[in-house]
DNA sequence: TGATAAAGTAAGTGTTTACTTACTTCGCGT
DNA sequence: ACGCGAAGTAAGTAAACACTTACTTTATCA
């Protein structure tokens, strides 16, 4: 009747059951009973596998902070070309459907960042703060180029992550999803949209730079009736 | 020594000192011998003030949702008059500084949006979907005066506060403020700036003879460039 | 084929929690 | 001035909590 697993493969299995727990109650809302049960183990194994129910969750933390590739897909988009419009849509759609495939991280991160004041700091840094670096030199760049007007590139970085964040937390969080779905697509074209030609520079017509093939064409008229 | 107190004045100091608590570690943080002991009571006298702990929580989010006179103000501000950026600006502004004004508050509603489902979602409608709707409501004006692009009025509102809501929780939350801080004026004024550029119509509104032929050509199926 | 080390568990431990009970102190109306 | 109801409290209780101890089972390899 009870399954004999490796050490390795239990604790890999005690992490999944317990991180999917504390993404819906916190780190005080769950008892390591409950994550043993979920795992169809007896409570003092998990005690072996993890020293306290503290390292259980820094380790699951952790390995979210580390194990995930994101850097290296919003990098690819930066760096992938395209007209600003499809790069920063991209950015958004990607954002969208990443976080909708697992709704349980997001809800773990921000437990994480309002229940342990120090974490959630170091969270941002390791989690958050390398897309702003990445999109804020991006923007830095497109400012130099004449194609964006010069405003605090981390500040704008902020709002457009900020307008896809926020969208995604009401749609998920607050259950705006109950009163009305939205195509990723749609939202992405749209708040990609507004804020790149908010960001645009007066003199549009100013393409012409030896850069990189970034032409300004973008996607002002991402305009998508329906 | 032990000061004594009305009834009601009992009830509203083992409130405050409550909500306070609640703010910084959530509910199940926070235990009720660390609330009496605040408020300088003995613990029983809080159970005879609050028939148990939950009916404090929620007597605390109650008033917090009545209470305040939010929604007049941003009525207000968009009622007042003004150019555009003034109005939106001012939005922004009266957020940041609202928000800032009471972190604990803000902490408050997002703690309890994580961590009581059903609770979150009657806390938006009372809490946040008012400033959409007002907000929403003022977009479909001018987009229909032509002096916006017809986008979908909520997401684009959802964008604006998006883009000021995360920028403050990433500021106050995530400790951003610990390494840059910013003002509010000029953060107010940039967003503002970004979104409403990014609204505004350039030549865009034609006609409306019932088929506007721009929608044709949807920005997000832009050919590519290498 | 055992010896052994690790997987697994039943049944605890002391502590903390929300909540009570049984009692004392005091302001106030008559 | 005195009685009564309400403010206030010391000292609990049962349940739930994170974590332990002492023990049994089983895969693996010399």
């Amino acid at each position: 009747m009870p399954v004999r697993l490796s050490a390795l493969d239990r604790r890999r299995q005690i992490m999944r059951s317990a991180s999917g727990l504390f993404a819906r109650r916190g780190y005080r809302g769950t008892t390591t009973r409950e994550i043993a049960q979920r795992a169809g183990i007896n409570e003092a194994l998990l005690f072996r596998h993890f020293p306290s129910k503290q390292k259980l969750y820094w380790t699951i933390i952790e390995e979210l902070c580390s194990a995930r590739g994101r850097r290296l897909k919003i990098k690819k988009i930066l760096d992938g070309g395209g007209s600003d419009f499809e790069v920063f849509a991209a950015i958004a759609r990607e954002f969208l459907v990443r976080n909708a495939r697992d709704t349980e991280l997001t809800r773990l991160l921000w437990f994480t960042a309002l229940e342990n004041h120090k974490l959630s700091q170091r969270f941002f840094r390791t989690f958050v703060a390398v897309y702003y670096e990445a999109l804020a030199a991006h923007i830095r760049r497109r400012v130099s180029d004449g194609a964006f007007r010069n405003v605090d590139p981390l500040l704008s970085a902020r709002g457009f992550f900020g307008m896809v964040v926020y969208h995604f937390l009401v749609q998920e969080l607050f259950g705006g999803s109950k009163y009305q779905k939205f195509d990723p697509e749609l939202v992405a074209s749209t708040l990609a949209g507004i804020w790149l030609k908010g960001m645009q520079g007066p003199a549009e017509r100013t393409n012409s730079n030896g850069h990189n093939g970034h032409s300004v064409r973008l996607g002002k008229r991402s305009n998508h009736e329906n």
